[in-house]
DNA sequence: GTGGTCTAGACCACC
DNA sequence: GTGGTCTAGACCACC
């Protein structure tokens, strides 16, 4: 189930656009399923304390990217199927991937040190 | 020489703090060598619109961290040495290593992707 | 140029939806060439006399359905190419030729019928 | 028998043009005999929820076009023969015709393209 | 209750 | 000036 009450929001991006993507980090880590329904539009602007438009742009931006569906009044729900798993993914993976890789390029990092010390870390994390 | 105009501050962190890591960076990126002087505290508080006294707190964590060295009325100048330059690298470093790291297990990603993925871009970026 | 004093907005439809389905038309009807500019929101929704947040939503609509460019602040772009036109005119094209023969089939009118009015008709209108 | 429960008014158009215009589709559509009864202007109109003086208006103008007639107090009946029938079929055709065609050219259609589309989706719909 | 649209008005960064 | 985001609050149809 997806938990927004571990989503805290910050003003360096628009929040429809953190809550979008913390549905899809839930999704990828799999605590959101297919055929799981979100909180109505109005709760969650009362549980985020932000206004319900602001959450109506996230779930319209979530169902333009594909990884939810919204039927009539009945509420909207999780869809993923393997093409928008791994669109998602992808997304989210290279997002991630790149910002590390330039910050560590601005630091002089080399490409041996980046993996050496991912390798020191990876377990203890 | 440390180009404070690329400097853009957000409100996530402590000013002082966000203007000690640009300078780690950029000692670290070779832009900032020993011997250099850093603006003065009036100075370089004017550039960042800022209060003087945000800049001398600054200045004063960059001295206890140990690359920065004020004598007298002088001006501060940028001091390394092997021992102070590893030390920063390695904050720097074990920093952004562990950011990534728990990112990429947040969202399910292996080792091997991880190394594969950053070996991928490592050269395009 | 597209004129949008010929626009004028019925309560039947999104008013957002009734501005990309002009634009569309214009494009189809050849009032609208790639590179043309479109007025910024605040403009079109005074002369419209709307909310510039519906324009916005417009404008958006457009460029998640690919005829329009906004970049920077620069204003927003009729972009065309032959797929983006051929996609359009699809879509236009579709919806009036269902819509006629829903219409045409619930009272009763043959295809031959349907056939020999339009052909009648054609050329005088 | 003429369903009216089915008849959604809009506030486009007179009331009254609307109802005499569901009960022409109707008669066309075969849904409405000669000799049939409408429901009497204090029922339909609290059907419809609108005021008897409108209903009225509305069984005036049908008597006017020839296919509704009110004798005494026994209510009013559908009546069609051929050229009555022949009548409204014309009016409403034309109507769809042109107004297809009007929108058909609006979007610089060609008449091969009108009457191939409509061909295709003809036995579809 | 639900999703969806719209207004009025504020504020932001960028130029 | 420009595009873009967000809030507060109203209203709609559908159930």
């Amino acid at each position: 189930m997806v938990d927004f009450s571990k989503l805290t929001l910050s003003n360096k991006e628009p929040v429809y656009v953190q809550i979008a993507y913390y549905v899809k980090k839930q999704i990828l880590a799999g605590f959101a399923e297919p055929g799981e329904e979100l909180p109505s539009r109005r709760e969650l602007a009362a549980l985020l304390g932000i206004n319900p438009n602001t959450v109506q742009k996230a779930y319209k931006l979530m169902e333009d990217e594909g990884y939810l569906r919204t039927i009539g009044n009945s509420g909207s729900i999780i869809y993923t199927d393997d093409e928008v798993l791994s669109s998602i993914r992808n997304e989210l993976t290279k997002g991630l991937v790149s910002d590390f890789v330039i910050a560590a390029k601005d630091i002089n990092m080399t490409f041996k040190q980046a993996i050496d010390l991912i390798s020191e870390v990876w377990d203890d994390i």
